[in-house]
DNA sequence: GCCTTATTTGACAGCGCTGGCAGAGCGCAA
DNA sequence: TTGCGCTCTGCCAGCGCTGTCAAATAAGGC
């Protein structure tokens, strides 16, 4: 194996002392242009790399960055992910990710481990984990910087993004009113998260504000996922007085309502409309391509690393756009 | 910030020289059962947790390995992710989730820096990086370990794991066969990923092993993803002698197909069947369910992290068993 | 009981880098 | 001319561990 060179080899060659060598590679001033130059070329000619953990060692500072997440959707791991992987490459940071389990009482000392062993700068979390009160309470003891995505507690406290999922329930609901519908379902999603409470109000206030009146027989619960989704919706469509149309608080709901409907030759949107939420990738895999809402979530976690990382951050909560994309899975209501 | 216990910390409560501490968490033998018991009382007690970097930086182990991947489907990256998580963390070792751009000019360097900036113990490639010859070359150069997932190319060098994509295309194959098809068309993936080729030629094999003679109009490329598996499914179904069976590369193209299928009012399976491979969640999420190929993707990324981890790896090369899931989107062949 | 060997412990260097500080060289005001 | 402040550079300690080797102790053989 071909040892890697050392800093100490490139001050030799560029004739300076290995401090040096240092400055420069940390961009610090005080290095004059020619000193400069002639020891950032023979940093290329060696293709020289500083060793990571000698850096973290003898600094103060590891160049990690933490993502914790505990999510089942792929699709918004993914996201999370690259969002955040994108931001923190930018600007010269490492994003360790972490799965972890949001609900195991060793949360907190698993995640204190992580923070130990690798000396990370910062944390990430996303939902679900934005809700571990403990964890929260013993980052602040430590003042580990940290950002929430999509927080559903503590809102005013610390850094987070998020998007209004109020108003965006909002507005599919209205959508669906503006359509005709009076009947409309929801298949609300996890108690756990955050949002599903968000989204149900959201439709709540709109169906309020149209002076529809409240029909609690209509609100189902499920798991977030396509099975417990096609569940809840063979409950609602069981019902003597079926809703004209179902919003699911998630997509992976929604085509599992959608499911539903092909498989008991409900056309959709002649009989049925039905409506999800994420814009994930399955809301244009599935037949008829589903009315949803876009979440940024690229953008949420993109925006949660720079709040991190750029130090002074002028507004410590960040709000994102979201938008409803209306495709053929809902339409007018039949009569 | 609470300053972390060091070592040293920990050897001065246990009454012993900080080396022995360090063999206590190494695990290293010649330590006494009193010794050891009362240090990891201490550490306990301590909550103390030995610093990654300075690890890295004193031995000649990171304990971490690299994850390169490059492939758009976030199930798929997400199933790698998972699989070869879950085996690092049960053996000790941390891993690296590295996104990176397999057709670029710098793979090689970017690669290389990696490795030297956090001194890699392994690496594992996922398709389509495992066919980058030029970062295969130089790894081997360096007498890194790495460990390739379903490999395309120099098959028999290194360690790989995959699965038997020509037996599973040929099964699946079979079973339209089985069906009553005779015209079937294959919607084939990207050329960069080996498996493409692979499903191909087992979709061959079985056709001429039934007599059934080979219509290159019947194969038609796309990219791997939804919107290029309608496309081409668009130009197959505006075949004169339009096929009974369409066999996608993958779930996504298959998705796409079904979609259009939907479109033009063309009843899946009674007027077409549509099959899939991967077994993705999408599978099951679009209606009708596809039949597909459960390919074990969380498993040949478990296993390649223990080929790389576990030393003296029996047999280089490990086959996993694909399955044949057959849903609603194929039936008999209508006449 | 004395020597040999195995087991258990400690002392110390050093991994590759950053932080702190001292020193050299220079320009400029007094 | 002296002194002050600036820019630039080098020296050295030390981050928290592991590797190496030697020393101390226990166990076994005759």
């Amino acid at each position: 194996m071909s040892s890697r060179p050392t800093i100490k080899e490139v001050s030799k060659i560029a004739g300076v002392s290995f401090k040096t060598v240092s400055r420069v590679l940390n961009n610090e001033k005080h290095v004059s242009e020619e000193t400069r130059r002639r020891v950032e070329e023979v940093v290329a000619r060696l293709n020289f790399r500083p060793s990571h953990a000698a850096r973290t060692l003898a600094g103060r500072k590891s160049f990690q960055v933490g993502l914790l997440y505990d999510n089942p959707s792929p699709y918004y791991i993914y996201h999370v992910q690259t969002g955040a992987q994108q931001r923190c490459t930018e600007l010269g940071y490492r994003l360790l990710l972490q799965p972890i389990d949001s609900q195991s009482p060793d949360l907190v000392s698993n995640v204190l481990a992580l923070i130990d062993e690798t000396h990370l700068d910062g944390l990430i979390l996303s939902p679900p984990v934005t809700e571990a009160t403990a964890l929260l309470d013993e980052l602040d003891r430590r003042g580990l910087p940290y950002a929430r995505i999509a927080p559903g507690i503590r809102q005013d406290a610390g850094m987070s993004t998020a998007m209004d999922d109020v108003a965006a329930a909002r507005e599919m609901t209205a959508h669906l009113i503006g359509l005709g519908h009076r009947r409309i379902a929801m298949i609300r999603g996890l108690e756990s998260h955050a949002s599903s409470a968000d989204r149900l109000a959201g439709y709540k206030a709109e169906l309020e504000a149209h002076g529809i009146a409240f029909d609690p027989a209509l609100v189902v619960a499920a798991e977030n996922d396509f099975a417990s989704g096609a569940a809840a919706a063979r409950e609602l469509l069981a019902l003597k007085d079926r809703p004209t149309a179902i919003f699911a608080g998630n997509d992976d709901m929604a085509a599992g309502a959608l499911a539903v409907a092909h498989e008991s030759d409900i056309d959709v949107p002649g009989q049925l409309s039905i409506a999800g939420f994420d814009d994930s990738d399955l809301a244009r895999a599935v037949w008829p391509p589903l009315t949803t809402i876009r979440q940024p979530v690229h953008e949420l976690a993109a925006a949660a690393a720079e709040l991190i990382l750029s130090g002074t951050a002028p507004q410590p909560r960040v709000t994102l756009e979201h938008k409803l994309m209306i495709r053929a899975s809902t339409g007018p209501v039949s009569r």
